[in-house]
DNA sequence: AATAATTTGCGACTCATTCGCAAATTTTAA
DNA sequence: TTAAAATTTGCGAATGAGTCGCAAATTATT
């Protein structure tokens, strides 16, 4: 089953590319990719699951119980952990390299990989305090 | 808004003992939890809800899109960080206080206050590697 | 250019989840 | 113990996100 390159395709790869750090329900993105050209529904639906199945695309649940879906570009550039808001939603990158290195080698150590591109932190920023 | 102690919630815990380690579709839940005694459908929905505002159960994606549920409590259970692996699904608690230090540098450079009831990390555990 | 393979749009359909409200249960006050 | 207040429950209808089948359109292959 080989993999067509379709406009529709590109469009909603285009979207994620300026998506890259959002946590984002179907929903949202169906609405706003229809505002970028004619897809429908169901194309929007079928190609989610398809990406997420490559791999394109982590499903994950969201703080209100429904489906999120945020874009894994390339390694390189989304491979630290994220921390979110829960206040005011900011997504914000851990930019300590020692520090991340030593919570993977301290996690490590209890046995456990962390996936940093798979996980989100929660919590307040210093905005929000 | 105080919480009442109702049988139906009695039931409830009683079957997320007895399943620990689980990630249930609220589906399945409620389907188990019928067969052990009278509740309803929405009771089921309401309760589920609650425990995960609560931090008694964890909600995620599963595999193929649907939401799960896995219990946590225990009544220290809500303090720590939880960790999952994304292979066999399996809950773990940060225990390591070494790997809990290095987690809280990491964030104090970065301005930023975890909820450590809200945050699940996901990576792979030591029996999936 | 013709054929084959895949994707799309439509829109009706499914069915998990939510919602409103009266009755039942649990707690508090007397 | 009894009555009033607060919360939870069950019902079952409504909602709405996501699915499905199929013909038409698009993309790839020859």
């Amino acid at each position: 089953m080989k993999e067509y390159i379709t406009a529709k395709r590109k469009m909603l790869v285009e979207y994620f590319e300026a998506h890259r750090d959002c946590h984002l329900t179907a929903e949202q993105i169906a609405s706003d990719v229809q505002h970028l050209g004619e897809i429908s529904k169901s194309a929007v639906y079928r190609n989610l699951e398809r990406m997420v199945q490559e791999g394109k695309l982590i499903r994950s649940a969201g703080k209100d119980g429904r489906l999120t879906y945020q874009y894994v570009a390339a390694a390189d550039c989304c491979d630290h952990i994220h921390m979110q808001c829960t206040q005011c939603g900011k997504i914000f990158h851990m930019e300590n390299p020692s520090a991340e290195g030593a919570l993977k080698a301290a996690l490590k150590s209890s046995d456990f990989e962390i996936d940093s591109r798979r996980t989100v932190l929660y919590g307040r920023c210093g905005g929000c305090n």
